[in-house]
DNA sequence: GTCTATACCCGGATAGAC
DNA sequence: GTCTATCCGGGTATAGAC
């Protein structure tokens, strides 16, 4: 079932899959699925739990063998965006399938590993203080999927070499960010 | 009717935005759009120039007197991040409405001054390589629209800072692009 | 666990009169 | 330009039998 839902959501965006076409290409009814999954939402939420998985899944081995923190970082940023570009569904699950997170503890401890390699490389960047480490993670979460959307929306061409060029841009601007990292926290409010 | 469709966009997302229900929020009947735009579509593209004409129309005011491009363009990304946060419909309808930019030249039109603005102060900062003012652009861009994202999903919390919190990082994060804007392009496959 | 059937909701869009 | 009426499609979810 969440294999046919993913591939839906592939075709169609999270916005228009329906649990009726789902059920049409399983070959079942259409209240089939409501006796395991209480509502759309619900089956939602478990596509989101899969992506998370399978966004961590991706990342492990891209970083794996490297011990340089801000290289590491940067390769998380790049396989963030590669992941877009090769599970598009499953990365539209993530931010748009307007499944409310507080209504499903599942996801939220499904994206646990992914938060905390984050915040890992982020601390050993920026020891001994908590707010640039947050301010660092902040912005190189933003730029890694305002880079995704990016791509996704064809900024980078549609060709074959499209997917490369936008992780490499990824991973230069994390490392951009990693070296001006001072200066995303300090004068004028204190934030 | 396009500053009703605009309401009813902020309170239920543009996808699922209807135009019967704008209609009967207009008092009139489900037809009556009809008579002026051709379908739902049309209607939303010109809820999307209008959206181009109000950013590009905060943004003005938030960068005249920078002098400094580095400063120009922090002040763009920050007034972007103020603008999703203070117009969410119109973001949204920049992004998730689902309209295809090519059947409405009228859109293209529209962004083309903010396209100009940006690129403005990108060359400022790159004079000479074309590539690295793409690429210096891109990445604003990507940071910008990451941030907003964060903004609206309440990373930066729900009270009343948060948007210029959002904002003061994205000038942030802009300012360490612009400074390491070097390794933007260079060795490795020579983007 | 799955079926059939059903109740109920919604939307887009058109035709033709005024 | 707006109306009424209508046709078409779609989806969610439940009830009750097998």
């Amino acid at each position: 079932m969440i294999d046919v839902a993913i591939e839906l959501i592939a075709e169609r965006g999270v916005r228009d899959f329906s649990v009726a076409e789902a059920s049409r290409r399983l070959g079942v009814a259409p209240s089939a699925p409501y006796a395991h999954f209480s509502d759309r939402d619900e089956l939602l939420a478990a596509v989101t739990v899969r992506a998370y998985q399978s966004l961590f899944g991706e990342m492990q081995p891209a970083i794996e063998g490297i011990t340089d923190p801000g290289e590491r970082l940067a390769a998380m940023a790049s396989a963030f965006v590669r992941f877009a570009a090769t599970n598009r569904a499953l990365f539209s699950v993530l931010y748009e399938s307007g499944v409310d997170k507080a209504d499903h503890p599942e996801i939220e401890s499904a994206e646990q590993p992914l938060a905390r390699a984050i915040l890992g490389a982020v601390r050993a960047l920026t020891p001994g203080s908590d707010l640039q480490s947050d301010n660092l993670a902040t912005a190189v979460e933003a730029t890694a999927r305002g880079f995704a959307l990016l791509l996704l929306d064809g900024d980078f061409g549609s060709g074959a070499g499209a997917i490369e060029r936008a992780a490499d841009q990824t991973a230069r601007a994390t490392k951009a960010l990693i070296d001006g990292r001072h200066m995303l926290a300090g004068p004028t409010g204190e934030n």
